[in-house]
DNA sequence: CGATAGATTGAGAGTTTTCAACCGATGTGG
DNA sequence: CCACATCGGTTGAAAACTCTCAATCTATCG
């Protein structure tokens, strides 16, 4: 096998026949949970619709939303190629319609497509880097930076979904009512404009600016 | 190729071969900085001895210790599997001899050792499990309780290392009084010892039950 | 032995949470 | 179609945890 590193992740239309051959489709319902914290894992998924959140409950009872799934992502890699218990639950945030593939046949794609393990590999590794950052946030920003820079992320990954003061806190950590408090500030100070539930972002530079221009005030 | 899911991580041994034959020996000192966030990564690491740190700053300062490798452990494997510039500072935390491999080399060895890209991703999905928990962590749960499991961890992972208060706090989200606060007082109350500045623990397993117990009290 | 890095301790400050009450939107069943 | 239940959002006042700052002490090393 010759691995070419920097290649794209997949040749996507290969990989969507594999999937075709070898994906059992599965539905979810909003609110629905794919698996739980703990369990052993028994395939992946591929979503074809919808969006899906890795999330993990602390002791306390305070949940974290870890990371989150859109159309075209696997689900439960990570756990499938150490083989070990998921160490969070997965829940669908909309209607989803995804492609499960048992492990066998998840063995068999990694076969027929070399790769796939790459694929993988550098999702782990984005998803690595994205963790560690938010960790690093976590004790080095102020929540109002958090809430910003965890708004504008969240919006550009799901345009179209409304994610709610309390989904927005739980991946940025912070609590629901100080993210209403802060929006309520970016409102007034006219980088946002709150429509009933839902967050409109008048300018995402200007508010990363401003974001930016707070954290020299520390 | 055939991937054989759950195997070891590698032969040792051949690995070893192929790290002597392939790997160029270089020598750090105490302090030294292997690589800074944001440089381009132009080879991987393979520590022979010694133990290092990858750090990262925020803007406001402070430092976050997100992961330490020991021997036998590779460095800047992903950034090296995704092609991006590295996103933290790695910093000799001992004296450290390694083999580094520029980027055509590892290549090779990518393509002699098939199980080598395997054994990266299983590092990778255990260290973004790590990261997650402790992201995970740093918002469920209380200082005290965080610096009980880091300093568990960190001595087990190299017990004959000296941590410092501000290493076992940049592990866990702890400014170094907080630390030394907190093991006043699990030295008060017996578990551990304090031998000028080194720390030990007197029986890990009432530790972390005092640890758990102090978590129903939230 | 002096110099320097790390550790300790105290008092006070500050950010974020907690708790509680209330409001508003959305959805469902009669 | 209304009434009502429910979920999400808002706001305020008080509390709590952890940090900041500053002073002092102690190891360690050249």
């Amino acid at each position: 096998m010759k691995i070419k590193l920097g290649s794209k992740c997949h040749n996507k239309f290969k990989l969507t026949n594999l999937l075709k051959d070898f994906g059992r489709e599965r539905v979810f319902s909003k609110g629905d949970v794919l698996y739980n914290k703990g369990d052993r894992p028994s395939g992946i998924y591929y979503i074809q619709e919808g969006i899906v959140g890795l999330i993990n409950l602390a002791p306390n009872g305070s949940e974290s939303l870890l990371r989150v799934f859109g159309e075209e992502f696997f689900i439960g890699y990570r756990s499938f190629l150490v083989n070990e218990e998921y160490h969070g639950t997965t829940v669908a945030l909309t209607d989803v319609k995804l492609s499960y593939f048992p492990f066998e046949n998840a063995q068999i794609v990694l076969e027929k497509c070399p790769d796939m393990l790459l694929h993988l590999s550098q999702m782990l590794a984005r998803d690595l880097r994205n963790a560690e950052e938010r960790f690093n946030d976590l004790t080095g920003k102020r929540v109002i930076n958090r809430i910003i820079e965890s708004l504008v992320f969240l919006k550009q990954r799901q345009p179209n979904y409304q994610w709610t003061r309390r989904e927005i806190g739980e991946f940025c950590g912070a609590k629901t009512e100080t993210v209403t408090r802060v929006l309520t500030r970016l409102q007034g100070e006219g980088f946002i404009n709150k429509e009933g539930r839902d967050i409109n972002i008048n300018d995402v530079n200007k508010l990363l600016d401003y974001s930016e221009k707070l954290e020299l005030t520390y």
